[in-house]
DNA sequence: ATTCAATATAATCATATACGGATATACGAA
DNA sequence: TTCGTATATCCGTATATGATTATATTGAAT
């Protein structure tokens, strides 16, 4: 189906916004992602899941982690990032790109449990 | 509020985005949207005051009718609006389309039932 | 002021979606 | 093959949202 309807209903959702919006400066894996949005590891792939399967971001295997990535192939959602990146200034997303700078202490933190 | 999460809850509507899609040709009153989306007047009015709501359009009286239109005036809506023209080619929004060709008439149908 | 046409809202029902906690799966490493 | 870790899914529950039908409201015209 691939309807306009359904994007915006994955784009209707706080935490799949936050995820969008971080990939949108690189890949992560599900252990980053929840690193930095202090979210719950379930609630956090639960979301994943549901990107991947309306095709906005894809993966990849990285050893043990899972890398999420944007679907750069997706046009309407490469054009909206960009505009979001002009309009948006959410007190989440300020501390997400905050955190965003320690991703690879988080990346250590996985490794480590 | 004015969340970005809400923004996008208001376009993930078939129906919504119809209507958003059909003003963005210049501003119609209730009935006309009616007859151009064959939808029942109480769906179309719900939605408009849905879109109403969350400040995507605006409404001024003209006589005995409502007239809405975009709201201009915000930033987001009008970016999007513009990158959709580009990527969305749904089998209704070509019916609409059509449609809206014979605006006029409808507006008459309005005024002799 | 009353009436009528245009639009808005309410009530009910059905469906969809999110969450938390627990558990399952999958894959790399030993 | 077995173990451990990273990720995914299930279950139960709470909440949200949409369609339909009927009714209410608002303002223009008479």
């Amino acid at each position: 189906m691939n309807k306009l309807e359904d994007f915006f209903k994955l784009l209707a959702d706080e935490t799949r916004l936050r995820v969008l919006h971080l990939l949108s400066y690189g890949p992560l894996c599900v252990c980053q992602l929840t690193g930095i949005m202090k979210e719950p590891q379930a609630k956090v792939s639960r979301h994943l899941s549901k990107l991947r399967d309306g095709k906005l971001v894809k993966t990849t295997r990285q050893e043990q982690f899972i890398e999420y990535r944007l679907a750069d192939d997706h046009a309407l959602l490469m054009a909206l990032i960009s505009i979001l990146h002009d309009y948006q200034n959410d007190e989440y997303w300020k501390q997400d790109i905050q955190n965003l700078a320690f991703k690879d202490v988080f990346l250590n933190e996985c490794k480590h449990k």
